[in-house]
DNA sequence: TTCCAGGGTAAGC
DNA sequence: GCTTACCATGGA
C-alpha cells in the first residue's frame, strides 16, 4: 500500500463524494473507499487540518493521476467568482463550498449515467456494483479478505450479451450500454479524441448513442471531459430551476435549457452541481 | 397501492 | 418546437 497526503484549500471531501456524480464511492464510518484508474483508494480528510489523506492499493509512486481525479490544481475561487449572485446558488455556495467537480474516466462515466435514467442514486450504486462484480477485473483484496473490483472494460461489456446485462437490475437500459460498449470496443466511437473538439460537436457525437440524450450527454461531458459549461438538467434541476427562478411555473425542458446557456456562465455546469446537491441535502432533512 | 427516481425515444399535435 | 406513453426495477 502507498500512502500521500495533500494539502488542499477549498476542498471539501464529503460534498465533492457525496453529490452523486461518480457512483463507487462508499462511506464507512468518515472513510471513503473506492476505485479510480484500476486503483482501491481510501479517502479519509482531517476535520480540522483539511488535511487529504490517500492509501492506495496496488502501490505508486506518481500520484498525479489523482490530483487531476480530484481536480486538486483548479482554483476553485476563480470558478465560485464568475457565478451569478442568485440568491439560491450564493445560498448553497455558502453551505457546501469545497464540493469539486471531479475528473472521472470518459467510458465509465459514460457507461454509469446510462445506467442512470429514472433510477435513484442508491439504485444506480447497487447496479454498478454488480456489473463491478460480475465483469470487472479483480484489483486488490478488501481488509474483510473480499475482492475489489475494477470498473469492467467496453470490450468486456461488448462481449457478455444482454442476458447477462439486464441481470444486473438495469431492465431496459440493457441493450443502450451493450450498444454502447460495443460502439466504442470496436472503435466506432473514440472518446479520447471528444476531449479535444468543440462543445457542441462533442455533444452532438455523444447523443448519437443510444440511450443518450442530452442530461446524460452532459454529465459525460462535465464530469468526464472537462467542459465546464455543460449543464445537465434533469428532475431535481428542473424543480431548482422552476422554483427559483421561473416563479414556480411549470417551463418545457428545451426551454430551461436555452436558459442556463446565458445565465450561469463560463462555469454553468459547476453552480448546477452545487444546486443539485443543495436542493437534495435540503429535501433528506425534512 | 401509488408515485417517483441525476431520461431517451418515437409518435402525435 | 412541445407533450405524451412507454420502457424495468425497486424505494418510499
Amino acid at each position: 500500500m502507498s500512502s500521500h497526503e495533500f494539502v488542499v484549500e477549498d476542498f471539501d471531501l464529503d460534498a465533492t463524494l457525496g453529490s452523486g456524480q461518480a457512483f463507487r464511492w462508499q462511506r464507512v464510518s468518515g472513510r471513503w473507499s473506492g476505485v479510480v484508474g484500476g486503483h482501491w483508494l481510501r479517502l479519509t480528510q482531517d476535520p480540522e487540518t483539511r488535511v487529504l489523506r490517500a492509501d492506495i492499493v496496488p502501490e505508486v509512486d506518481d500520484w498525479r493521476w489523482l490530483r487531476t481525479y480530484l481536480q486538486l490544481d483548479c482554483r476553485l475561487a476563480d470558478v465560485l467568482d464568475s457565478f451569478p449572485k442568485d440568491a439560491v446558488l450564493v445560498e448553497a455556495v455558502g453551505k457546501w463550498r469545497g464540493l469539486r467537480l471531479l475528473r472521472q474516466d470518459p467510458w465509465e462515466c459514460l457507461a454509469t449515467f446510462i445506467l442512470s435514467s429514472t433510477k435513484q442514486i442508491v439504485q444506480i450504486q447497487q447496479i454498478v456494483m454488480l456489473l463491478c462484480e460480475r465483469f470487472g477485473e479483480v484489483i486488490a483484496t478488501d481488509d474483510d479478505g473480499s475482492p475489489v473490483y475494477a470498473f469492467p472494460t467496453a470490450a468486456r461489456l461488448g462481449s457478455v450479451g444482454e442476458a447477462a446485462l439486464r441481470d444486473c437490475k438495469m431492465g431496459f437500459r440493457a441493450p443502450n450500454l451493450l450498444a454502447c460498449a460495443r460502439t466504442i470496443s470496436d472503435g466506432s466511437l473514440d472518446l479520447e479524441a471528444i476531449r479535444k473538439r468543440p462543445l457542441n460537436e462533442a455533444r452532438e457525437a455523444l447523443m448519437r448513442l443510444p440511450g443518450v440524450g442530452p442530461k446524460i450527454a452532459d454529465c459525460a461531458l462535465l464530469f468526464a471531459f472537462g467542459f465546464a459549461e455543460a449543464f445537465p438538467v434533469d428532475v431535481w434541476i428542473a424543480r431548482v430551476l422552476t422554483n427559483y427562478y421561473f416563479n414556480g411555473k411549470p417551463v418545457a425542458l428545451p426551454v430551461l435549457r436555452s436558459f442556463v446557456l446565458g445565465h450561469f456562465g463560463p462555469h454553468a455546469g459547476y453552480a448546477q452541481q452545487y444546486l443539485f446537491h443543495h436542493i437534495r441535502m435540503l429535501s433528506k432533512s425534512s
